[in-house]
DNA sequence: ACAGTTTACCTAAAGAATTAGGTAAATAGC
DNA sequence: GCTATTTACCTAATTCTTTAGGTAAACTGT
């Protein structure tokens, strides 16, 4: 996840690239990086490509895709329940909060449109 | 997970009862899940209690604290990044989001009274 | 009382995850 | 050209996960 999370920022970089930024927080060896990436690669969460003779790594996999699996796996898919647990348990600044209202209320409208159209 | 999840429909159950509502859809082996219920008691994820003869297990971490968890890992407890990209990825009934308004106007105004209280 | 069932408990095998050592080739600095 | 560094690649130890077999004790129905 630390490494997805170094991807996430970075775009893409090299095995070097991510052990510098997380060698201060884990303290984890260089090969430790490299074999990581290397069965991540394998599993499809990164790929890599050659740039001369290093590999640069680039995520896969977004926060989004991850989340959704977990909705599934938690929640059976009810994304509603996990919002509200999180609202009601995290705190959320009034300005998120206000941000996540004008977004619902986006959702709302583009799905009455979509409803209307489909009449 | 699956376990977990059969725990918190019934608050309490047996192996028995656990393995009952997972042989269908798992397949799974009577021991399979005992093994698994007493692993997931010795990390704390479930306590259990005599009753007479057998084991009856509870649930000790909600939806809620496995969610908290999730966000903190992926998001670094961004909740509102998780819910955005809940949003625009996940299907939500017109219903689904207009509770959701609701609960987050109820949020809103709960802060905006802490606010003034604070003052 | 005895056969069959249910249970806790013990054990373990196979596979995945996590960490890192070693090596050889490429490269860069002097 | 030679030493030091960087890198991919190979290997492996340790731990965790997932699954289930076996056993002995308790209990149940007859």
């Amino acid at each position: 996840m630390e490494i997805l999370k170094v991807l996430w920022e970075i775009q893409e970089g090299s095995v070097r690239d991510v052990h510098e930024r997380l060698s201060q927080s884990t303290g984890l060896h260089f090969n430790t990086i490299q074999t990581q990436l290397r069965i991540m690669d394998d599993k499809g969460l990164v790929k890599h490509r050659r740039d001369g003779r290093t590999f640069l790594y680039a995520p896969l996999c977004t926060r989004k895709q991850i989340s959704s699996r977990f909705v599934r796996k938690v929640y059976d898919g009810a994304v509603g329940e996990l919002v509200l647990n999180m609202l009601s348990s995290e705190t959320l600044s009034d300005d998120e909060l206000a941000e996540l209202q004008s977004m619902i209320a986006q959702a709302r409208a583009k799905k009455s449109r979509q409803k209307k159209r489909g009449q």
